[in-house]
DNA sequence: GCCGTTTTCGGCCCGACTGTTTTCAGTCG
């Protein structure tokens, strides 16, 4: 099996954790930190352009040493310099870098002061009272350590959005009502619509005095402090989510909401960007010496640096920055864009609600269209259809629009990818239908050559339109199946036929960095509900979401055509 | 270790909070 991008970025991480223990150079460290980054979130087959001899200098960050070693571990799987500082400390020490409050100054001192090299040894030195025995740490660093490890021995948590969400809003509004708030807003992962969020980040701004920071550590839920200052505070509700509340004068919203809601990188870039003219950016504003020249608004910060308002769902450090400067900054898609939804069930599959009541739903929203694309007999779940139900489905939709007035169903099926990459039902049936939307339901851990061969194949039937959740990954649950998408992706331009984007919170597959993929290999994005009940088109929210983040615009997306211009898209696939 | 419309050498983002220190280092975001 081929080495991932993910594998190379995960060793040039565990270098840089090792350079970090030994007190190496800070900026060669960081240049092994952004190497990781860059390769992990490259879009494209790293591996790849080793075996045809891209030049890795192309990709930012990426020095001839940095190229040198990437090629190294992809065709030795490891690297010399990683092998080398393995020896020369402990194994697993890096995991101690994760333990809240140890960075590699701590680790370093743990390991030579107590010989302490994995979390089980850290936990049993502090509760042995030696860990206050070491410089620089004291009883309460040890008690911080004992319970850190404790809660990191019982593994991390990271939220799905929705949740995130709902305790964000409950505690925005707890937080506007206090006295001298002026506003209360979410920044962070959450508002650049991560698809899980690790921790809630928020922002007040005030007007005057305002106790908002001892009302925030004094919720009545059994909240846990974790630190609180005149600005900040931390806290870990019941749910085990920690939430950090900053408040800033109203005059530096702008910056500090910025600032708060990164990326990380991003707000690293802004402040080079900046450097570079002059100026100095912080939470507070944007400076020139000391005088303060922006910073009320997002756009006044954006500005002052010569940029474009940048959507926060772009802040990645993904080229939003150079296209801000130049003006070319997508407008990317929203909800009221999509014009129908090419992907759900009714009860004649899986779903719970009948043909006539999802289309009423859908409709309801203000669509034209929606394509009913129940199972095929595969998913033993489902009580999928075969040839014979199938064709009494269609009969039903073509007497339905016969009466339906400004809407029609379109007649579709989600027809099961077969292992051997053929449609589980025959080209007479499947040639009635306005649309063929194929999955892969089983075998998702072929290895990455057959997977990648069973789609391309199931893409050469003439009547395949649109690849459902392309990856079958289940955040959390189930990791994307190996597949290269690259290829998956060409083949359905040279054929005329369409991803999806599924917008199951669940799924959210594709993913970011895939959507940016398709838009530049020119293939549009069908942002779908899959939904299984007249509710779950109020999952779509988070398909756009998830759209915007990969940088969708209007036109990168299938269904936000009218039927007129929609039709012949999909009639060209089946021809 | 990378990078360059001021530079091929000398830079590389910035501030708050904690715990431990008696003036600040380490960590975090």
């Amino acid at each position: 099996m081929p080495i991932q991008n993910a594998e190379i970025a995960a060793v040039l991480n565990e270098i840089a954790d090792l350079l970090d223990i030994q007190e190496a150079n800070p900026f060669r460290i960081r240049a092994y930190r952004n190497a990781a980054r860059t390769v992990g979130e490259a879009g494209r087959s790293v591996p790849a352009m080793v075996a045809r001899q891209a030049d890795l200098d192309a990709l930012p960050g990426i020095g001839p040493d940095l190229a040198g070693k990437i090629t190294e571990i992809v065709n030795t799987g490891s690297c010399a310099l990683l092998e080398r500082l393995r020896k020369e400390l402990p194994p697993g020490i890096t995991e101690l870098l994760k333990v809240p409050g140890l960075g590699p100054k701590r680790v370093r001192a743990l390991y030579h002061d107590l010989g302490v090299q994995t979390l089980a040894q850290l936990h049993l030195a502090a509760q042995e009272g030696r860990v206050q025995a070491i410089a620089g740490f004291g009883p309460k660093t040890q008690q911080a350590l004992l319970e850190a490890t404790a809660a990191r021995l019982r593994q991390e948590r990271r939220f799905p959005l929705g949740v995130a969400d709902e305790t964000a809003a409950a505690l925005l509004a707890g937080l506007a009502a206090v006295p001298g708030v002026a506003r209360a807003v979410a920044a962070g992962s959450l508002r650049r619509r991560r698809e899980t969020v690790g921790d809630l980040d928020l922002l007040v701004s005030l007007s005057g005095d305002s106790a908002v920071m001892a009302h925030f550590i004094q919720g009545e839920d059994g909240r846990q402090v974790l630190l609180h200052g005149g600005t900040r505070a931390s806290v870990v509700l019941k749910s085990g989510l920690q939430v950090d509340l900053r408040a800033v004068p109203a005059q530096s919203l702008g910056a500090a909401w910025v600032y708060f809601t990164g990326s990380k990188a991003h707000n690293i870039a802004l402040r080079r960007l900046a450097q570079e003219q002059g100026l100095k950016v912080n939470e507070y504003g944007v400076f020139r010496g000391a005088e303060r020249i922006a910073g009320a608004t997002e756009a006044s910060l954006y500005q002052a640096l010569g940029l474009r308002y940048i959507e926060p769902e772009l802040r990645e450090d993904r080229g939003e920055i150079e296209a801000a400067r130049q003006d070319r900054l997508p407008v990317l898609v929203s909800l009221a864009d999509l014009r129908g939804d090419l992907h759900l069930h009714t009860r004649d599959s899986d779903g719970r609600d009948s043909l006539e009541a999802m289309a009423a739903a859908a409709r309801a929203r203000g669509w034209r269209y929606a394509a009913v694309t129940d199972h095929s007999r595969s998913p033993a779940f489902a009580r999928g259809l075969d040839p014979v139900r199938l064709a009494k489905q269609i009969d039903r939709i073509d007497r339905f629009n016969e009466k339906a007035q400004g809407f029609t169903v379109l007649k579709g099926i989600e027809v099961d990818i077969l292992q051997d990459g053929t449609l589980e039902l025959p080209d007479s049936i499947l040639q009635r239908l306005d649309l063929v939307v194929g999955a892969v339901h089983h075998h998702l851990d072929l290895p990455r050559a057959r997977q990648t061969e069973r789609v391309l194949r199931a893409m050469d039937s003439r009547y395949f339109t649109l690849l459902a959740h392309p990856t079958g990954r289940l955040i959390g649950e189930r990791a994307p199946c190996e597949i290269d998408l690259l290829r998956v992706l060409r083949k359905a331009r040279e054929r005329g036929c369409f991803v999806e984007l599924n917008a199951q919170p669940a799924r959210l597959d594709l993913a970011d960095t895939a959507c940016q993929m398709a838009k530049a290999e020119g293939v549009l994005v069908s942002i779908n509900s899959d939904a299984h009940g007249t509710l779950e088109f109020n999952h779509l929210p988070s398909g756009i979401d998830q759209g915007r983040r990969g940088w969708l615009e209007k036109a990168d997306v299938l269904n936000t055509r009218d039927l007129p211009e929609l039709r012949p898209l999909l009639a060209r696939t089946m021809g």
